[in-house]
DNA sequence: TTGAAAGCGGTACCAG
DNA sequence: CTGGTACCGCTTTCAA
């Protein structure tokens, strides 16, 4: 109201101002904003209260995180954020860590493992109260912090088994993958399906690989091809056009990702291969692009809302006793199997 | 190597225990770990690094964060992360962010004014160094912070058009659009494009609805019918729909981000109609997703990388003198508008 | 070249 | 119910 632009320090009110004006203690300002530990009687809350709205004082959180212990921030470690399923699955996360109070600090990896090391050392740095990692190439590290300094929680996210000693969540990849492979040979009658995945890092270890093997175990077929490729369209398509150009051209694909999924239906498409008549494409994720994609893919649903809720209760809990947390994951059937439409 | 397990508390080195076990000050350590402000001789640098070294001492950010009034953070609203022109464009401004030592926060607004408001304060609260902010709905109360308080650093990414008072970095969105809905006129030979864009806040300050709307007057040809919806591939279906079951069906049509244009094309193979055959389409983003959908997108490209980087070299020149930054759109000519394949 | 000490903004215990 | 005050971990000025 007055002229107070000059009055008013540039540096934004502090809690000392606002004791001073309220003519009480620091302590007091700090029991009222934070509605304790220590019990203040009305008129002085008032008198608090009032000073902190003329002063539009705001706490400062870094100052409070340096007292408590704790930033409310949790960190997030993704090989790529710009991958559809993981960007909707971040999503949920920050929501989730939202309605709780928390942010989440998000680090992209790019899949390589020394960006990882690196982005899990920077997020420790900055205190943050929880690490959630995607992508488990980087357990080496995530150990040794658990070992050395602050001992903060991790929780590992996107493991498609359980992980010793680390709790993690993510969903039955295994199953997962089976059941769509299963449609493919059981009720589309394909003599076996190809594979498309990612890295070779530890074939076996990715449960979608699992479900695809043990599918076909289970058939008494003979294992499809295997293309390793990345994790991404342009990945999908080469894979896809590799797949496609063989002599003995497989009938049904695996594809471990909508993502590389999309990429395989445009490589399809270049060569003038039909999908699903000349080939039928099963994949993984149920990302939003799934559904619009043409034609729309019959994929393994991952439930990223209830995983991401799962994750965020978990990371805060703490993580003292190691829990595996593991999603089925419902198999959405589309078009891209060779179901009719609907 | 010895049984330190029991010796090293749980709360990890301080710089204090780093000192003492140096035997030299705790200012030493900081000149040592910071590399100044003062020099050290180098038998005592040698003696502090071999300390950090033996204590896995890991300097605490929130503390020097606290000290120096800087979290090496800054934040970023964004209408909705997942989104995949966004996507790529957060992902693009974290690795600008990293590549200079700073980390970035998050925060999704879901398009809603009331939470873009309080995720500003948030972030402001955790005295982040810089805000970036898409979507310009919220600008009331951006303006007041800059105001009141800690004047922190403010740029409007993704803004159409140049706004007063604050410095801004975004694609000529004006010129793009044009440029799509020129090529829908000219080369093709359409009569007019229809224009599916998003919500109808304040239309005429979309800088694509300007360039469509220019693009026609410059053509002497009548505006074609608008529709509005949501940002997403479910908006864009949508709309599709509606556009495409109208009697007077649109020849072409003008949509302003990749995520509704592969709505629209779903929604035409929905309706049997062929795409570019009945209906050209252009778009705006150049995103991932408009390479690889059936048919790929003609396109206005967003170079968000570019963009990105401006955006963080701004803010962290502290936004003293407001400044433009734009940035031209180059026409990503594919098979969607009717050009033969290429 | 190094040490002592005064903050940075809050929290929460101990007295009163 | 409230005030005084010792931290939280680090930075940086001032003296030595």
């Amino acid at each position: 109201m007055t002229a107070d632009d000059a009055v008013r320090p540039r540096a934004g009110a502090t809690r000392n101002d606002v004791a001073r004006l309220a003519g009480v203690s620091t302590a007091v300002v700090s029991y009222v904003v934070n509605g304790g530990p220590r019990p203040v009687s009305g008129p002085t809350a008032a008198r608090v209260r009032d000073a902190i709205e003329q002063l539009g004082y705001r706490p400062n959180t870094t100052a409070r995180a340096l007292a408590v212990g704790s930033t409310k921030t949790i960190g997030l470690v993704v090989p790529d954020s710009t991958n559809p399923f993981f960007a909707e699955y971040a999503w949920q996360l920050q929501r989730a860590a939202t309605e709780v109070g928390y942010a989440v600090l998000i680090s992209n990896t790019g899949f390589d493992p020394v960006v990882e090391e690196r982005s899990v050392l920077d997020l420790c740095d900055r205190q943050i109260d929880g690490l959630l990692v995607a992508g488990a190439s980087g357990l080496r590290q995530v150990d040794e912090l658990t070992r050395r300094g602050r001992r903060i929680p991790v929780v590992l996210i996107d493991v498609s088994s359980p992980l010793h000693g680390h709790t993690t969540v993510g969903p039955d990849a295994i199953a997962g993958s089976a059941r769509v492979v299963d449609h493919l040979l059981d009720v589309h009658g394909h003599a076996s399906a190809a594979l498309i995945i990612g890295g070779s890092a530890d074939p076996g270890a990715d449960g979608r690989e699992r479900g695809w093997t043990e599918a076909h175990a289970r058939a008494g077929r003979r294992l499809g091809v295997v293309e390793r490729t990345p994790f991404s369209r342009q990945g999908g398509y080469e894979a896809g056009l590799r797949l496609l150009r063989r002599d003995d051209r497989p009938t049904a694909v695996f594809v471990s990702s909508d993502a590389q999924a999309v990429g395989v239906l445009h490589a399809a498409r270049e060569l003038g291969l039909s999908v699903p008549g000349e080939l039928a494409v099963g994949s993984f994720d149920d990302s939003d692009e799934s559904r619009f994609c043409s034609p729309p893919l019959t994929t393994a649903r991952q439930p990223a809302r209830a995983m991401a809720d799962a994750a965020i209760t978990a990371v805060l809990r703490g993580g003292a006793t190691p829990e595996h947390l593991v999603f089925e994951m419902p198999l959405v059937v589309r078009r891209s199997c060779g179901c009719p439409a609907g």
